[in-house]
DNA sequence: TATTGTTATACTCTATAACTATA
DNA sequence: TATAGTTATAGAGTATAACAATA
């Protein structure tokens, strides 16, 4: 299974997929921004605590791993979120060293201020060529890809303290 | 169609492509970092003048484009690029304001010695879960939805001097 | 000793606006 | 006047490493 070099049908499917995720992240950061004065990342965590979460709360580490970012990004983007009154952070009821980010009424409102033209712009811009069958096609296409790649992590939030490695 | 809410098929597919896509990246940037000292957007550009180029060129606002990117910061990255030794610039031939930017032998050989790494991670990460079937209809499905977004671009890459707007 | 989260730091990248030169 | 590209600038965001506190 160790291809050295991707083939046509393959080279098509990758280069759609990045292009798309591409526009469709620029078109939404942008109506992001203008509408509700939030980033991509801001609104992820706010989505993910808002509509992901029946509690409205989430711990630190699992919203890091939820959006893909190091952990000092997560403290900083939480820190934004706090300032602005979208969220607050508890000490973890269980665990003492967890914090707990709950997101605020405000945050609520600001998440139902920006989903109507978040929802237009995903809707415009990546579902208008798809039937419903598409739609549903390429979730079934893409949440298995997402799974596979949960579990087999690059690397990417994986270590934190290496042994030595003077240098 | 101005649907006010996303199904749930919809979020589903959403979802699974934001997640994929951000992974994907996460993935591929660290193999490029690591092997051949690129960031995404600078194996973007060479990939594109060195395998979608037949003459190993194009211009500025062309490349600009095809990357989704402002012409400041493709001007940043093509100085990187260029300093690298990776890339040429010189005045284009038929238009005198134009810049055409030129893959260096340099160049392709970071390229080829990035490549057989980058194809791994790809085919690892994105296709690993899917058949040869699957992957043909992932292509299918998101080639139009590029084109589409294409054509309807979100403002992004598309004006450059606002005609009035006192907004 | 391992894990959670924060902080300090340094760096990469990006867009906006102003500017030059050519069409 | 409009377009191609560059530059200056300023800001947003990220990761790494070191650190404190708890498990």
């Amino acid at each position: 299974m160790n291809q050295t070099s991707l083939d046509a049908e393959q080279l098509r499917a990758y280069f759609a997929l990045t292009e798309v995720a591409g526009l469709l992240k620029h078109a939404v950061e942008q109506q992001l921004r203008e509408v509700g004065d939030l980033s991509f990342v801001q609104f992820q965590l706010l989505a993910r605590l808002g509509l992901g979460s029946d509690t409205g709360s989430a711990r630190m580490t699992d919203l890091a791993d939820g959006v893909v970012l190091s952990r000092s990004a997560l403290t900083y983007q939480a820190g934004l979120l706090d300032k602005a009154g979208l969220v607050t952070r508890s000490p973890s009821e269980d665990d003492d060293r967890g914090v707990t980010v709950t997101i605020t009424e405000a945050g609520r409102e600001r998440l139902e201020k920006v989903l109507p033209g978040h929802t237009e712009v995903i809707s415009h811009q990546l579902f208008q060529p798809l039937s419903a069958k598409d739609v549903r096609t390429l979730a079934d296409l893409l949440s298995p890809v997402r799974d596979h790649m949960r579990s087999a992590p690059p690397r990417s939030a994986a270590p934190r303290r290496r042994r030595r490695d003077p240098e």
